[in-house]
DNA sequence: TATAATTTGTGAATGAATTCACATACTTTG
DNA sequence: CAAAGTATGTGAATTCATTCACAAATTATA
C-alpha cells in the first residue's frame, strides 16, 4: 500500500497522535535506538500497542515482524505524512501578545514552519525588526502573500477584526489559516481553518477539578 | 437532576463544546437575545442541534420547550459547569516567549484565571515587573505556591528542564498543571496535566494541504 | 534447520460518540 | 381555548474509534 493518495478519510485524532509518534521517534533516534516496537511507541504516549499499529497502519506497513519499526525510516515517513519533510512558508498577522510570540516559537522553525512574512496595522510597528524580521504594512497583505508564495497563515489580531483580515487573506490565494483569535471565522470550502483556543485547556482542568474526573480508589494498584 | 455530583464521565468533547457554547452565548447576550434554540447554536458553532441538547443534558434540562434556552441562565450554568463563575489563582513559570504572552493575554482574565504569580530563573528577570507582576525566584517555586493559594501552573519553560519543574509544583501540593513544553511529563495519579502542543494545528494544516482532506466536486451545492 | 519467542498487520468485536426520530411540553395565533 | 407551530429531551439506531485476538512473518536460539 502506497502512502500517497489515501482513500479512507484519516481521523483527526489518528492525525495528532502521528504528531506525537514523530515527537517520540525524534527522541529515539537521537537515543540511538535502531528499531521501536508498537508496545514502546505506546508506552510512551500513554496508548495501547493496537492503536500504535492501527494509526500507522492507515498509510502503510512500515514495521517488521518480530522486530519492530525502524526508527529512522518511520520518523521520515512520518514526517512525509505530515508534510513535515519540506518548508513551509507561513505568515503572523498581528504582533501583539500572541503574535510575538509565535514568531520567537523556535518549535515551528524546527518542524519547518518558516516565519516569512509578519504583518501590523501599528504605524509604530511596521518597518521595525521584530525577532529577525521586518513588520509589513497589513495594507499590503493580500499583495505581498502572493508574491512570497506564502502557504499557510496565523492570525494573532484582536477578535473584532479578524474576519476582515481573513477576507483578504483568502483574496490573497491561501489556502491554510490557522486562528488564534476567540472568534468564528468564515472561510470559503476550499480553504482549511483550524482554531486555536489557548483557553479550552484551562477550562477543562478548571472542569476536572471542580468535578474530580478521576476515579478514586485506584491508588496503589494503577 | 442537579447539575453537581455528576455520575457518568463526561467526554472531553463535550467539555470542550462547552466552551464553544459559553463563547456563543456571551455574544447573544451583547446581541440582547433572550432566548436561543439548539438549532442557531448548532448553526453557529457548525454542529447538529442534537449535539448540542445531548451535551446540555448531561448536566440538566436548561430550555423550554417550543422556546429554546435562556440565553444568560445558561451561560451561567454552563460557567458554573466549567468554573468560570469563579477566580483561579494561576501561576507561569517561565518568562520567554510563550510565558510572556500567556502572562498579556487578556482572554484568560476574562475567564477568571488570574495570574497571580510568574516565576524564571533568569537573575537578569527576577524581580523586574513583567506585565504588572514582580517575577519571582524559580527557587522559591513550592514555597510561594503553597503561600499564594496558587490553583493552576502554567509550564512554559525549556523541555529540558520541564520535569524537574513539574516535581517542584507537584511537592508544592499543585493539582492541576498545563503544559506547553513539547515534552511527556510524569505526574502523579492525582494531578491533572494537559498539555498544549502549539504545533498540533499547524501539522494539521500542513497534512490537510498535502491531502487534501476536503471532499471535491461539491463546488456549488453546498 | 527446527523450535521458541517476538511483534506486526488486520479483520472482528467492542465501546464510545453522534445522530435520528419522536413523544412531550410549551408558545403563538386566531 | 383549541389548533398549529416550535423546540426540548432522550431512548434507539447509527456511525466512528478503539481494542481484541490471532494468523503470518520475522528474529533469536540451539
Amino acid at each position: 500500500m502506497a502512502t500517497e493518495n489515501l482513500k479512507k478519510k484519516i481521523s483527526e485524532s489518528t492525525i495528532h497522535r502521528l504528531s506525537l509518534y514523530y515527537r517520540i521517534l525524534s527522541i529515539l533516534e537521537k537515543e540511538n535506538y535502531d528499531t521501536v516496537s508498537s508496545k514502546e511507541l505506546a508506552k510512551r504516549e500513554k496508548l495501547t500497542p493496537a492503536q500504535v499499529r492501527k494509526d500507522l497502519s492507515f498509510f502503510g506497513s512500515f514495521g517488521t515482524r518480530g522486530l519492530g519499526y525502524p526508527v529512522g525510516e518511520l520518523k521520515k515517513r512520518i514526517a512525509r505524512i505530515l508534510g513535515l519533510d519540506r518548508v513551509w512558508s507561513v505568515a503572523v498577522v498581528g504582533v501583539g501578545n500572541i503574535g510575538s510570540a509565535l514568531v520567537g516559537y523556535k518549535e515551528f522553525q524546527r518542524q519547518g514552519f518558516h516565519i516569512k512574512l509578519v504583518f501590523d496595522n501599528d504605524q509604530r510597528k511596521i518597518g521595525s525588526n521584530h525577532k529577525g524580521i521586518i513588520v509589513s504594512d497589513i495594507r499590503n497583505l493580500e499583495q505581498e502573500l502572493r508574491e512570497n508564495g506564502i502557504d499557510i497563515v496565523i492570525i494573532a489580531v484582536p477578535a473584532t477584526v479578524a474576519q476582515y483580515i481573513v477576507d483578504d487573506i483568502v483574496k490573497g490565494g491561501i489556502k491554510a489559516i490557522l486562528n488564534f483569535a476567540p472568534v468564528n471565522l468564515k472561510v470559503p470550502p476550499e480553504v482549511y481553518l483550524r482554531n486555536e483556543n489557548m483557553s479550552v485547556e484551562l477550562e477543562y482542568l478548571s472542569f476536572a477539578l471542580i468535578n474530580d474526573q478521576k476515579k478514586r480508589g485506584t491508588k496503589g494498584i494503577g
